[in-house]
DNA sequence: TTGCTATTTTGCCAAATTGCCAAATAGATG
DNA sequence: CATCTATTTGGCAATTTGGCAAAATAGCAA
């Protein structure tokens, strides 16, 4: 039987790193993106309309998000569909949501 | 018995609402802090040490992750001991320990 | 009151972010 | 090849953020 993990202390580096992908989440058009992409993958074209931005401005938002890790893309003849790959990040709106101030 | 709620979908201000919250976690140094007070309130100064910044820019932190509802402070004599408000906050960190680039 | 300590606020400046437009790119199709 | 559609990239101005230092504030004690 194993011991309890103790894990170990994190270092600036870590930090830094964790920061990165909090800040990729941390905007309301990105957030609108993460969550309509909680159920299925969506076209590039879908989420311009959803966001209603220019879709140069809406390019940029996912790019953030696939360089964070967040999303990744699914090309399919002239579109481009994007998918959530960690779902869990958006069970953090339940703790969030209990924040009033 | 009642019936399932079905959580109204998310307008534009939600979603800004909940990205100010994020916004305020999206920092090196804030995470930093917000884990120090996991287990324990913390006052300014021991925060000013950990952190390693000037004092100024460890209040102003502070005050941002106060300003976002995330920690709450109580005053003993000269010194402030800073607590977290909702410890669910980090459990993100979970996740996020997930998402690799 | 004065003085002392802990903390916050203000001012300043460099760096990063945001969003639009125009131009470039990628893939499909003729 | 040319052309069309979907998307990304580059450039730019406006705004926001981050950090230091100086000044201001809050409470305690003499």
């Amino acid at each position: 039987m194993k011991t309890k993990a103790r894990p170990e202390p994190k270092t600036k580096h870590d930090y830094a790193a964790q920061a990165e992908i909090i800040k990729a989440m941390a905007h309301p058009t990105r957030l609108l993106i993460l969550n309509s992409l909680k159920k299925k993958e969506v076209c590039v074209c879908e989420l311009r309309d959803l966001v209603g931005d220019d879709i140069s401005t809406v390019s940029k938002h996912l790019s953030i998000l696939k360089n964070a890790g967040l999303v990744a893309a699914r090309r399919e003849g002239n579109w481009l569909h994007y998918r959530l790959i960690c779902p869990c990040v958006l069970d953090f709106t339940g703790c969030i949501a209990g924040i009033k101030r």
